[in-house]
DNA sequence: GTTCAAGGCCAC
DNA sequence: GTGGCCTTGAAC
């Protein structure tokens, strides 16, 4: 049908004439029209279109812009539970022309690009405001800003491109916002080193394209900021989907092979004596402290413990790296997606750290699946609650194309509602002196979780457990002798960590069974087998 | 009173 | 079923 007659209507709306309003949002809504957004502030008469189907948009509808026909088929898909089947691939392209050929394509797209399933009422309710209304606003004030920075963005996009294909042999400081900044010249995908070239061209899982991924380049960084030693075996894009656990069983049993990109690398050859830490009362410090008690058993899994926690700066640079990369030369980034990209990519060194890991290590494939599956969200949590209070990761950071990403709903794996029991937890541990060494013994203690079902040795993990608590105990009494209850305290801890990442893990689980988050992706994988 | 994003209507 | 236009009503 045609548009024109709707064009008056959408110019009629002040969508971006708009003052700039408040600091643009950091919600994780990205409405995929801003890719379009490309003119200057001051054109008029330029049309923005349906991310959807190309046509012209007539305002926002439920969660972005999009055309008068997108939104009343969204609607009514919505409301009257249709159910639509592809004949085809499930691939159908759909423009202003063929929109009505495939709809089962078309409510993908439409979830695709951001369309909000609960932006339509369930009591039909007309008229008023809903809550998306500061959103749409909030997101008038990016496109501004986005524009804004539009050259800046570019001129510094092209500054990183050629710092990816030329490695450089100087100290290079690629500038980040919010005070964070990454040496270049540090990182191992940047050395000379042929091993770690040829980890460029090891298979990294791809996320299943779409319409608006922000990654269109294979060779990207991205596939290497968290680089793997192994190679991926998993699934590819347009691949049949495997088996549920296949990729993480590959991962699984692969040899385990000398590291030399991850930050754990120097795990167990590290020769240093273990540099134990305390909080001292009223500092932000940690101070060494000298382990006086305990058995030589005792000692030596401390010793072990400490040397397999990653490298604090390696973790976050590497964090940085993948956000600035995935993001270089992309306007109006999904931030879901992407923050899916990244939990992924954090699965991956998750996998091969604790592969790397004592005790882990000795465990059957199987076993250490089982083990992986149950724990891999509270770990995730746990590590960037240890970012947060012991290295200083903030809650948010600005991508290259200006968007903020926010840090913390990526630890909440995408639920900002967590924030609340997130900022209590973290609370909690501050006023127990969580320190590094309770970190990772916390870590191993989740990880070596001998309540988790069908454990074929479940003997094993219920001794490294115990040995590992036992450590626990031994290094709070040597270093934190006033601190009587601090390990109840802890294991009070791990149960709210739990709590969170359950919340989380349910929200991305009923997003994917929603076709909104990308499928084919280790993080999927680890969802569904909670589910079996 | 104005705005604008919801739902509704109905010709096609 | 589609999509252009109308009505509604909370937020401003």
């Amino acid at each position: 049908m045609n548009s024109d007659s709707n064009v008056s209507t959408a110019s009629s709306q002040p969508q971006v004439e708009e003052s700039p309003g408040p600091e643009a949002s950091n919600t994780l809504s990205t409405p995929a029209s801003i890719q379009k957004f490309h003119e200057p502030p001051d054109t008029k008469g330029v049309e923005e279109l349906c991310p959807v189907c190309g046509d012209n948009v007539s305002g926002y509808h439920y969660g972005l812009l999009t055309c008068e026909s997108c939104k009343g088929f969204f609607k009514r898909t919505v409301q009257n539970k249709k159910v639509y089947t592809c004949v085809a691939d499930r691939r159908c392209h759909i423009d202003k022309c063929q929109r009505k050929r495939c709809p089962y394509c078309r409510f993908q797209k439409c979830l695709e690009v951001g369309m909000k399933l609960e932006a339509v009422r369930t009591d039909r309710m007309r008229g008023g405001r809903n809550k998306f209304g500061p959103m749409y606003k909030k997101d008038r004030a990016r496109k501004l800003q986005l524009l804004r920075q539009k050259q800046l963005t570019q001129s510094r996009c092209q500054e990183v491109t050629r710092s990816e294909v030329v490695p450089k042999t100087s100290a290079q400081t690629l500038s980040l916002p919010h005070a964070t900044s990454v040496s270049v010249s540090s990182s191992p995908l940047y050395s000379s080193d042929s091993t770690l070239v040829k980890q460029e061209l090891i298979q990294i899982p791809q996320l299943s394209s779409s319409t608006s991924s922000p990654d269109p380049s294979p060779s990207s960084l991205s596939a290497t900021a968290l680089a793997l030693p192994i190679p991926y075996k998993g699934n590819q894009p347009h691949t049949p989907n495997p088996q549920a656990g296949e990729c993480l069983k590959n991962l699984c049993v692969t040899t385990h092979a000398p590291k030399k990109s991850l930050p754990s690398s120097h795990v167990i050859s590290n020769p240093c004596p273990p540099k134990l830490y305390r909080n001292d009362p009223g500092s932000s410090h940690l101070t060494p402290v000298t382990l006086v008690e305990g058995s030589d058993k005792t000692t030596l899994l401390i010793k072990e413990l400490h040397m397999s926690m990653a490298d604090d700066k390696e973790w976050q640079r590497q964090l940085f790296s993948l956000l600035q990369n995935q993001t270089c030369n992309q306007y109006g980034v999904d931030l879901f997606k992407l923050m899916c990209k990244v939990i992924d990519q954090f699965l991956f060194a998750q996998v091969d750290w604790a592969r790397n890991s004592i005790f882990f290590k000795e465990l059957k494939v199987d076993d250490q699946m089982k083990l992986l599956q149950n724990s891999w969200s509270d770990m995730l949590l746990l590590d960037n609650i240890h970012q947060r209070l012991h290295n200083g990761l903030p809650n948010e950071t600005a991508l290259p194309n200006g968007q903020k990403f926010d840090l913390l709903t990526l630890a909440l794996l995408g639920l900002p509602a967590l924030a609340e029991p997130y900022e209590h937890l973290l609370y909690s541990l501050r006023e127990i002196k969580f320190d590094p060494m309770d970190y990772i013994c916390v870590k191993f203690l989740i990880l070596l979780n001998p309540e988790v079902r069908q454990l074929s040795n479940v003997k094993v993990v219920q001794e490294a457990h115990e040995q590992i608590k036992q450590t626990l105990v031994d290094y709070i009494k040597n270093c934190y002798p006033e601190a009587k209850d601090k390990f109840s305290q802890l294991v009070q801890c791990i149960s709210e960590i739990k709590h969170i990442s359950r919340r989380g893990e349910e929200f991305l689980y009923h997003k994917h069974l929603n076709d909104n988050a990308p499928t084919q992706t280790l993080l999927m994988e680890m969802l569904h087998a909670k589910k079996k």
